[in-house]
DNA sequence: GATTTCACG
DNA sequence: ACGTACGTGAAATCA
């Protein structure tokens, strides 16, 4: 027996609610198509109908104009815009949309969807239903009752109940008075006059003394207040129009039966594919639209939850006869160095899947530990067998905790993604089966739950995980097949089976490494620092004349520019004042706030930032700070670091350079740091051509000072720190492709002057000039631009007809293959490395990369040699027609090592 | 969650 | 008329 149920959408009302909550960031998808609205009434939709049962649903729809309400009153929503052209063009998308989810929409000839669901309810009510109005009109709160409850669409896609007790709060009156209360306010949107000068606190302090409209009209004298007494006598009549406006028609009979509302099943296909071409994805990961069955319908799927030491040796005589198996952990994805999976699942092909549960809450079926241990000891001891697994890194960190070493990955769909199209956000499971086999399946992470239902991997039933993590494994065989031959096809497959997929390992033993953090120093450089910090807030606060929040750049602008009216150059985009360096740099020279707040700023970044942040992550179980290193983060093929982020530790200013001093390597041990000089610019050189920059590397001049004897030709001897500086400036700038208007700000000369400098450069560099114009060319034909190794990145923007998006995908051209080669070269020389420094260097480790440096740990007694070797094999990482060049150095710290 | 600022190469 | 250098990650504020 269905649930006598019946919800009404009021279809206008959460399309604009859509609109509106997305317009900040306008989204669409590839063919240009505005989406925002869709996106966000799909997720409305989908939402109500995954939460609710909804055995009766209708979408309501206002029929074309005019309505009985036009006729009534000519201004009514006189006053309203015109549908934006952006939401137009989703309108008859979003009705495909709904058509797909089988829910009919009612529209009933001159009646506005408010009417059409005041009939609709009524008559519900009538016979027996419940009713659920998914509006957030304020007109059809009359209709709340205890029959009646309206659902609430709010940012971020949820949906509120709201009852009579609600209207009460919200409005200051009940649902029965609602009318009234609507009548003597007014609506400006509607063009609904009311009475003037009667707002929300009016209008509900009058009805806590009246019944309604109706009996103040037929006893002013009621209303105390003479004046407010006139206003109410002077608008009698707009006051009676105004009710009738407001009040909905419940008259007219619908002309549809509730019989014909009954809930149909979702088109899952059709919903499906529409949601795909709109590129809202994320919906796609619905239960309702979940395609799991319909995947596995195709090939029946046989998934098993090992449950004893037995069945664990026959799953490893299918995997070795088998010769490979992807691997997928059940974890909480943090600190996957020192806290163990929940569970394993395992596929040998596309239709078997296994799943292995260790810390499961049913600890009855949970394996022993020892034997997972035995199992992967057993597994590394067939070196032939392949693995698969998506971020094999992470899975790399879980098994060392059994104390296995695996040998390394055969294939990680995540790596290999990512080469193919290295400029998208993220290369999770779920995405990757989405984009890549068309399959809808559920992240791992949705088993976890959010909000208040937010749990654990160790809370979460195994006959939960089991089929989706199995799930999972059974397709990731499928990716492996399918993403394969791609890497061949976009000729990436040589970086990835040298470089990237070598890399892992490296990687992984570079964050169980970690680095070790001198906590004591760091204290006492938290006081020295704190103390400085309260002295200069102190010091603010006298120079504006009150106290404010220093770190707050909101507070800060007002304090400047609104209070003490300092000249304000810039605003930020939300009107704000700006309150970057640039701009403080600027004031300082004049105002000595200015300076302060500079000063308050560095100290407080650095404190809160690194001084106080790195000591809370060291990991208890070894004392040491372990960063994880990104391989898919940077569109350039750089790595990133994050956890802490051990990239960006400061260097430029004294200060900063004094938190170096707190990497500290193991007792009797040394830090040893190398990193290539001008790495990029002899990348550059080595790209270009260009005899001049070759000339100059292979001479191992100083190259600014090079650069600035050409372009001011005179000797090098002749040229000042001055034009030194420039020349350096331009060097930098235009691996980035910086224009006039930035070099003119940056050394602090005119347009023109800067202008004629590039020209100038270009004169005596036109080889440069030449490989960038064909670079840009080449990135145009081909739709991406590569580095020497191969690795593409696609620039949809570089022929695109707005100048300032062309020529941003144009920098990005030119900059890739300079900073991409870089990244490529120091990746082979940590494969390079660590493929033999366990050998040579028996206690040394390499902990760092940053870019274009690389940072070891050595025994002291051998530090020079290891200093040495590693100069060595870093500059002969890959050969260019310039010479690599490393510089290196030894010390009881980061900063000294340097 | 977006915005602003700032640390690094 | 506009807005201007490439690539990252993290903290703090505020809505």
């Amino acid at each position: 027996m269905q649930k006598k149920q019946l919800y009404l959408i009021d279809g206008y009302a959460l399309i604009y609610r859509a609109y509106f909550a997305l317009m900040k960031n306008p989204l669409t998808n590839a063919a240009g198509q505005p989406t925002g609205a869709i996106y966000g009434f799909a997720g409305y939709l989908l939402r109500l109908l995954e939460t609710y049962d909804c055995p009766y649903v209708a979408v309501v729809m206002d029929a074309p104009k005019p309505t009985f309400r036009h006729l009534m009153y000519d201004k009514y929503k006189a006053n309203r815009e015109e549908m934006p052209e952006e939401l137009h063009s989703q309108i008859p998308i979003i009705r495909r949309f709904i058509d797909s989810c089988n829910i009919p929409t009612i529209i009933q000839q001159g009646l506005e969807a408010d009417d059409l669901i005041a009939s609709t309810t009524l008559q519900a009510v009538d016979n027996g239903f419940e009713v659920f109005l998914v509006t957030r009109d304020k007109d059809l709160m009359q209709l709340i009752g205890p029959r009646v409850t309206m659902l609430m669409p709010e940012g971020g896609g949820t949906l509120s109940p709201f009852g009579a007790e609600q209207v009460k709060d919200k409005m200051g009156v009940g649902p029965e008075k609602i009318i009234d209360y609507l009548a003597l306010v007014g609506d400006s949107s509607d063009n609904i006059p009311g009475v003037p000068g009667v707002g929300p606190k009016t209008a509900s302090k009058i009805l806590s003394q009246v019944a309604g409209v109706d009996e103040l009209l037929a006893d002013t004298t009621v209303i105390r207040n003479p004046k407010l007494r006139m206003k109410i006598d002077d608008n009698r009549e707009q006051l009676i129009l105004s009710k009738q406006l407001v009040t909905l028609k419940t008259d007219t009979p619908p002309a549809f039966t509730l019989d014909e509302l009954a809930r149909q099943p979702i088109d899952t296909d059709a919903c499906s594919s529409l949601l795909r071409e709109m590129e809202c994805r994320s919906l796609l990961r619905s239960p309702l639209l979940s395609r799991v069955e319909a995947a596995t319908a195709i090939s029946p799927t046989a998934d098993t939850v090992i449950g004893s030491v037995e069945e664990l040796s026959t799953l490893l005589e299918k995997i070795v006869t088998q010769k490979s198996f992807t691997l997928l952990s059940f974890s909480s994805g943090v600190a996957p160095i020192h806290t163990p999976p929940v569970g394993f699942s395992i596929a040998v092909n596309e239709s078997e899947g296994y799943y292995l549960p260790l810390h499961h809450p049913d600890e009855a079926v949970n394996l022993p530990v020892d034997a997972i241990g035995d199992f992967f000891l057993a597994v590394a001891d067939y070196p032939d067998v392949k693995i698969i697994c998506h971020n094999c890194k992470q899975e790399f960190h879980h098994i060392l905790q059994y104390g296995v070493v695996l040998k390394g990955a055969a294939f990680d769909p995540m790596i290999a993604a990512y080469l193919l199209d290295p400029g998208k956000r993220d290369y999770d499971c779920a995405t990757l089966f989405d984009e890549w086999l068309m399959r809808t399946i559920y992240p791992v992470v949705s088993l976890l739950g959010s909000g208040r239902q937010k749990r654990l991997p160790a809370e979460v039933p195994v006959a939960e995980a089991a089929p989706l993590l199995c799930a999972h494994a059974r397709s990731l065989i499928a990716l492996e097949k399918k993403l394969r031959p791609m890497l061949f096809e976009k000729n990436v497959h040589r970086l990835f089976e040298s470089i990237e997929l070598p890399l892992i390992p490296v990687l992984t033993r570079l964050e169980q490494a970690g680095a070790r953090i001198d906590e004591v120093y760091l204290h006492s450089l938290s006081n020295e620092y704190g103390k400085r910090l309260a002295l200069i807030a102190d010091e603010l606060y006298e120079l504006a004349g009150e106290e404010f929040n220093i770190n707050s750049p909101k507070q800060i602008g007002e304090v400047l520019f609104d209070r003490l009216h300092l000249p304000a150059p810039k605003k930020t985009k939300t009107g704000a004042h700006a309150t970057g360096v640039e701009i403080l740099e600027k004031l300082a020279t004049d105002y000595p706030i200015a300076r302060k707040i500079l000063d308050y700023r560095e100290l407080q970044k650095l404190l809160s930032t690194y001084i106080d942040a790195l000591p809370a992550q060291i990991a208890p179980a070894s004392g040491r700070v372990h960063t994880t290193f990104n391989q898919t983060i940077a569109a350039t093929g750089r790595l990133s670091s994050t956890d802490p982020n051990l990239q960006n530790i400061p260097i430029r200013s004294d200060d900063g350079r004094r938190i170096r001093n707190a990497f500290i390597p193991a007792d009797g041990k040394v830090l040893i740091s190398a990193d290539y000089s001008q790495i990029e610019l002899r990348i550059l050189a080595h790209l270009s051509d260009d005899p001049l920059l070759k000339q100059a590397f292979k001479e191992d001049r100083d190259i600014h000072t090079q650069t600035a004897s050409a372009i001011y030709g005179i000797f090098p001897e002749m040229v000042t720190p001055e034009m030194r500086r420039a020349a350096k400036t331009i060097n930098f700038g235009l691996m980035y492709g910086m224009g006039p208007i930035n070099l003119a700000r940056q050394l602090g000369i005119s347009f023109n002057e800067a202008r004629s400098f590039i020209e100038t450069y270009f004169m005596q560099f036109p080889t440069i000039k030449r490989y960038m114009e064909t670079t840009i060319e080449s990135a145009r034909n081909h739709g991406y631009t590569e580095t020497l190794l191969g690795r593409r990145r696609y620039l949809p923007d570089i022929a695109t007809a707005n100048r300032m998006v062309r020529e941003a995908a144009e920098r990005t051209a030119i900059n890739t293959p300079v900073q991409g080669t870089a990244a490529d070269i120091i990746k082979i020389a940590m494969i390079n490395i660590d493929r033999s420094i366990n050998e040579r260097f028996p206690g040394a480790k390499m902990i760092l990369q940053v870019h274009d440096e690389l940072v070891f740990e050595s025994p002291e007694e051998n530090g020079t040699q290891l200093r040495d070797w590693v100069v060595a094999t870093m500059s002969t990482a890959y050969e260019l027609s310039v010479p690599l060049r490393v510089d290196a150095g030894i010390g009881k710290n980061w900063n000294e090592a340097h």
